[in-house]
DNA sequence: AACGTTAACTTATCAACGGTCAGTTAACGT
DNA sequence: ACGTTAACTGACCGTTGATAAGTTAACGTT
């Protein structure tokens, strides 16, 4: 029996040489899914390898362990926050506007990804890489995994200090008062994620409450 | 040969009729300083068991699994806790004074016990039990596992309740206030404990700041 | 001082886990 | 047709949380 002839980047089957990454990028999505639907202890190699339909080991080809699977999500999923942050920035608001905006889109994503951003932001294991850094993207290795968490709070450090240069008189210099602004926005996300379950008055309200909280708490 | 009578509680020995609590205890301080010294996930039954000099069975004589002994030492920690915003609370401060005194004793706390704070505020594996409770106190069931946690933060709204009982405006119903209060605080917290090597700014300010801030940012 | 009860504890064992090893298979350049 | 090697597999390792079944020793009763 003569095979006919395979898809470019079967799902199933072997992989072709040379595409080995579209099986990387199966694995993302499997293990993507499973974290979502059971978390990240209760998924296991063996249900991601058994999801994408290769062998548990197959894994280990592409990824070094079962967190750095776990990292490349991360950045993945991080990838769309700064992406936003950053046509926030394009939209040439106003910097009381821009500030609001992003610290918005900052929740949003938090709450949206909630796994993803406890890992980067709350699991204790958080990488050396991403902290002592400078406060500017541009000085942040985006290669390295894990960084992404780092320039997204960048970002929102430059917002601040771009208010400031555009006349906004702040109550703190820049880097104290973006400190503040995004310990407030990260204890919001962090209180909502991590306390799914309490009975939290609106939560409308209370992102609405903490962005005047922020604003009104570092600006004069 | 005879034994010679043993202590009322052998620490390396069978324990006696009737002072299994104490045995219970000792795997509670085992278990409390290899969570702090390798986090959750690396502490295994068997290490507990080791350190204390019992089997890793035994354990199960007294914590139905491995999560149960966490929940008894969240309770603990959280019991400081309380216990020191209750003595805040009878020094009968002006309301926005001992609102003040309470979110500073908070941080403080915080920051003083970094470890336990992130076992019971931030590991992820806040157990059900404290969630999904009242406001008030009195309507938590203190005896259960877990509820601590709920007391000290209905602490909180009942201070803020107080102060609007004494007149003091609030931009948002009790609850809600009380609600942003804490996730600055948390915040704060939070983002101190978990990045110790990222360049802050100045420690102290930043304190004083994120308290003016939450003050302000609820009170009208 | 012997007996029965049972709290306190142990040994043996389980299935499932993350991860490694030593191959095997198949796609491709030559 | 052949050799190379990317892609993948089956068998296996040590460890994990947890259970089952049996043992030991403390104590009240007689």
């Amino acid at each position: 029996m003569e095979e006919i002839l395979p898809a470019l980047s079967t799902l199933g089957g072997r992989k072709r040489r040379g595409e080995g990454h579209t099986r990387r990028d199966e694995i993302l999505a499997a293990a993507k899914e499973l974290f979502l639907e059971e978390g990240y202890a209760a998924t296991t190699i063996r249900k991601i390898a058994d999801r994408v339909g290769v062998s548990a080991p197959a894994l280990y080809l592409y990824f070094s362990d079962k967190e750095a699977i776990m990292l490349a999500l991360c950045d993945q999923t991080f990838g769309f926050l700064i992406e936003e942050m950053s046509s926030i920035d394009r939209e040439g608001l106003k910097p009381r506007e821009s500030l609001r905006a992003c610290g918005r889109a900052y929740i949003k994503f938090g709450l949206e990804h909630p796994r993803e951003y406890w890992l980067t932001f709350m699991s204790g294991n958080t990488p050396k890489h991403i902290k002592d850094r400078g406060h500017k993207p541009e000085e942040i290795d985006a290669t390295k995994p894990g960084a992404t968490g780092a320039i997204a709070f960048a970002k929102l450090v430059e917002q601040l200090k771009a208010a400031e240069a555009a006349g906004v008189k702040l109550k703190y210099p820049a880097d104290t008062a973006a400190e503040l602004c995004w310990m407030g926005l990260h204890g919001l996300v962090a209180a909502l994620i991590n306390n799914p379950e309490f009975p939290w008055t609106k939560r409308d309200e209370l992102i609405d409450g903490m962005l005047d909280m922020v604003t009104e708490g570092i600006m004069a």
